[in-house]
DNA sequence: ATCCCGAGGG
DNA sequence: CCCTCTGGAT
């Protein structure tokens, strides 16, 4: 037998969250869909600010997949190195880069099959680039709105594949990109992976989990 | 399940 | 010190 599914104010959650931040939007830097595509490969396990940091550089110098092709890897891999799993990455964007220019005249493809085919993409980065490069509604599932849709109870699961279709059945299409810039918001603001700031949250009196997050500190600092 | 992996924050 | 950051490939 599964477990009754926790009943969710779900409509009112959204609510707050567009009310809470009207404004969420994509913080990567990015000028065109090729630079929304590297800076969401190299945004892997990092802060968008540190990603800010090293495009802003790179894309000075290398605007074009054209003019990645001809570098080593070895060469691009210091131009990212202030970012986490630097080698990978270098890698993965020469290979992009190679494929765009051999296969699609030097353009971002706009369908989901061909992005998640190219090296490093898989279906997080693909959502990231449909919604805010081409306008296609997408949720991508990152480490917040994993976290955060979680303890909100508006999923429930570990699965980020599954996260999306349970998010995605929950919120109208047209809903899907703004709600997940503001969950990401969320995320960064309030919802913190170490110390969620739950005593702030306007969410609180919805959320599953701080109501069970705030209750051993409001004991413990009353019961002595 | 494991590997990759620097910067920033607590 | 340890944890986390808009993951993906093997």
């Amino acid at each position: 037998m599964k477990p009754k599914p926790k009943r969710v104010a779900t409509k009112k959650i959204l609510e707050l969250l567009a009310e809470m931040y009207p404004d969420a939007h994509c913080e990567l830097d990015f000028r065109n869909p090729f630079e929304l595509l590297i800076a969401t490969i190299l945004s892997a396990q990092s802060t968008d600010r540190q990603v800010n940091i090293v495009t802003k550089g790179l894309f000075e110098r290398y605007p074009q997949p054209e003019n990645y092709i001809d570098l080593t890897e070895e060469e691009l891999a210091k131009e990212i190195r202030g970012l986490g799993l630097y080698r990978n990455k270098s890698r993965n964007i020469l290979q992009t880069c190679k494929i765009l220019t051999s296969q699609y005249g030097g353009r971002v493809p706009e369908s989901r099959a061909a992005l998640e085919a190219l090296p490093g993409v898989g279906r997080k980065t693909a959502n990231v680039v449909l919604s805010n490069a081409f306008d296609v509604p997408a949720l991508a599932v990152d480490t917040h709105v994993l976290r955060v849709s979680n303890r909100l109870a508006l999923a429930d699961s570990e699965n980020p594949l599954e996260v999306e279709k349970q998010i995605t059945r929950r919120v109208p299409r047209k809903e899907w990109t703004d709600t997940h810039h503001r969950i990401i918001w969320h995320g960064r603001r309030v919802c913190a992976a170490r110390n969620p700031k739950c005593e702030v949250c306007d969410l609180l009196p919805y959320c599953w989990y701080g109501k069970n997050h705030m209750e051993p500190l409001t004991k413990s600092s009353h019961g002595k």
